[in-house]
DNA sequence: CATCCACCGGAACTTAGGGTTC
DNA sequence: GAACCCTAAGTTCCGGTGGATG
């Protein structure tokens, strides 16, 4: 393990992994900190919603400060991402694994995994991260967890993610504190990679110049800034050089675009898809979109969809955020996003 | 200005596929 | 292996919706 050249721990450039201190948001960080702070007198946690662009800080910031809660005072935590967990069923599934309850049959009532929740988090102050919040797809999921006495941080990336949801729920959530994230600048982000570079490779072998040089091409995100480091440093260390190269970087950054757009379509169901693909050839109203997808099919050898069925499809990808929906009734227009979510974006997409 | 048209989306169903329990 | 339970996807039914139309 100490033999390597260049990488001393991947793991603390990855985007799980929660560093010891957080630079550079130190507002968000007081703002959270003071929602939380009624819970080390007993009372409940304010509510807390955070909002920004990708790979601002959001989630590593929500998690360190549950880290640091947990030091001094009895509070229990969960984190869900509703990307990948969006149905009542399995938040309270993967929310009961947090929690070191393992179900072991997939047959169980969502009701009673509700009720064990119930009863592991009773008596106890808990507090729930739930990420990605505008992909959920089941608000009740909320309500049951108002009702059960958890403290919120809810996560998003749209500013407006609130404002979507039920009106019963989003009473009770409207006294939460709003924290805004913004992109970093470059210098903010050379400086984060400078941080866990500190820790996570050996030192002197990359420059600061480099650093900031990512932080240029990823455009404010550091969640995209970390991924290419890790993968510039694993390739230099595969070449066994003693520091990175700049040509590494370059080429590294087209093949993470890709590799992110193509790992986030293995998401989706092969009619998700198809519906993705004929709107790369440009916008479509809705109607025409059907028909042109339900011709594709029987060609790919797909059974036909039901009207209802294609737009219960449709509504998934514009949650989802793969495509995006321009007015209302008859009139709407679909096309792909591509632009805000998953990741970066490039310098032109049409 | 009333009516129509083509799509919207909630609700309740069916079906397929997974599990457990006895 | 029969009798259940569950989820998730697809379907059926149907009351909206709002610009287009005469």
């Amino acid at each position: 393990m100490e033999d390597n050249t260049i990488i001393r721990d991947l793991r603390v450039l990855t985007e799980e992994f929660i560093p010891a201190r957080i630079i550079h948001r130190d507002g968000q960080l007081r703002a959270l900190r003071d929602s939380m702070m009624p819970l080390l007198q007993r009372r409940p946690a304010r509510h807390a919603f955070l909002f920004g662009p990708p790979g601002t800080g959001k989630t590593c910031l929500s998690r360190y400060l549950l880290e640091e809660l947990k030091k001094s005072a009895p509070v229990v935590t969960a984190y869900v991402n509703c990307w990948v967990d969006a149905t009542r069923f399995r938040i309270f599934y993967t929310l009961l694994r947090g929690l070191g309850a393992f179900i072991h049959r997939k047959g169980t009532p969502t009701d009673e995994l509700f009720d064990l929740f119930k009863t592991k988090t009773s008596g106890r102050q808990c507090v729930i991260i739930l990420d990605e919040i505008d992909h959920l797809e089941d608000e009740t999921v909320l309500y049951d967890l108002l009702q059960a006495g958890a403290g919120l941080i809810l996560i998003s990336n749209a500013e407006t993610a609130l404002h979507r949801i039920d009106a019963r729920i989003r009473s009770r959530l409207m006294a939460a504190e709003q924290i805004a994230f913004p992109p970093y600048p470059v210098n903010e982000i050379a400086d984060i990679l400078g941080d866990r570079a500190a820790y996570g490779l050996v030192p002197a072998t990359v420059k600061r110049s480099q650093l900031e040089k990512i932080a240029r091409l990823c455009r404010g995100d550091a969640r995209a800034a970390l991924s290419i480091l890790s993968l510039a440093a694993q390739k230099a260390e595969d070449a066994n050089l003693d520091a990175i190269p700049d040509r590494f970087i370059d080429a590294v950054f087209p093949a993470l675009l890709k590799d992110s757009r193509r790992q986030a379509m293995e998401t989706l169901s092969p009619y998700q898809r198809l519906a993705i693909d004929l709107l790369k050839e440009g916008k479509q109203q809705s109607g025409a979109l059907y028909a042109a997808m339900n011709e594709a099919a029987g060609r790919m050898r797909l059974a036909p969809l039901e009207e209802r069925t294609y737009r219960k499809h449709m509504e998934r990808l514009v949650r989802k955020g793969f495509a995006s929906a321009e007015g209302s009734g008859r009139w709407r227009i679909y096309a792909v996003a591509g632009t805000s979510e998953p990741l970066f974006r490039p310098a032109s997409d049409r």
